[in-house]
DNA sequence: TGAATCCATCGATAATCGTCGATGGATAGT
DNA sequence: ACTATCCATCGACGATTATCGATGGATTCA
């Protein structure tokens, strides 16, 4: 069998383009910034700790494993949180992280076939 | 039911930190990188394009279709191609481009999961 | 009260990124 | 041969980003 889009050419005409597949504005951008969220190698290993432990973690445990210093890893949390994959819990001196308790399905999903 | 997760507070010891997960450094940086490509709304615009469509399109249609110069698509273009995502090829004036056809399928179904 | 720990935030810096105009090679139509 | 079209690449520019050191608030322990 072959596949319909391997059969090259179409009938084009010069300066005249075809139409594109119709993409949400909206959509694009906020899926965008999910990506981008998870676009540093030191923020998804981040999430892909949270998705993994059973027991919360806090800055300092980042700081310890990932080899750089706390405001870098409390800039990268911040920006995890902004993006709403995560939520924290403060007790006594800690605060603890974790994923975000009500992901959206798909979010959860996503995170899923990224990282199982 | 209570979840594990739930169940702060831990015994923690001042000064010491606790454990990650073990989470692969050359996954990171790979799986990062695939992020960072569809990281950005235009990119993003571009795969689900071509997800959706069953005809190739070329670097001229997305130039009209998404309101960005011409250099500006064909350098988003070679990003996408660099991640492994897409493929061209070259018929007369045009290339026509399209997913690659050889996508590992936990990238098919990651883009599954994001596009559909 | 004083010292130690955890963490967010600020300011700075170098690197990366998105975008554009200009250029030039390739191909096709006249 | 000349012109028009498609596209990759280059150089430049401003914006964003990742990282760090310094600082200060909050909390706990002695």
């Amino acid at each position: 069998m072959v596949v319909a889009v391997k059969e090259l050419p179409m009938i084009r005409e010069r300066g005249v383009c075809c139409e594109l597949p119709c993409v949400n504005e909206d959509w694009a951008e906020t899926r965008a910034s999910l990506m981008k969220a998870l676009g540093d190698p030191t923020r998804l290993t981040m999430v892909a700790s949270l998705w993994r432990t059973t027991s919360p973690i806090c800055i300092c445990d980042f700081t310890a494993g990932l080899g750089l210093t706390q405001p870098t890893i409390s800039h990268h949390m911040a920006k995890l949180k902004e993006a709403g994959l995560v939520e924290s819990e403060k007790r006594g001196i800690w605060i603890y992280y974790r994923l975000r308790d009500k992901l959206p399905t798909e979010t959860r999903e996503l995170l899923s076939r990224l990282i199982d």
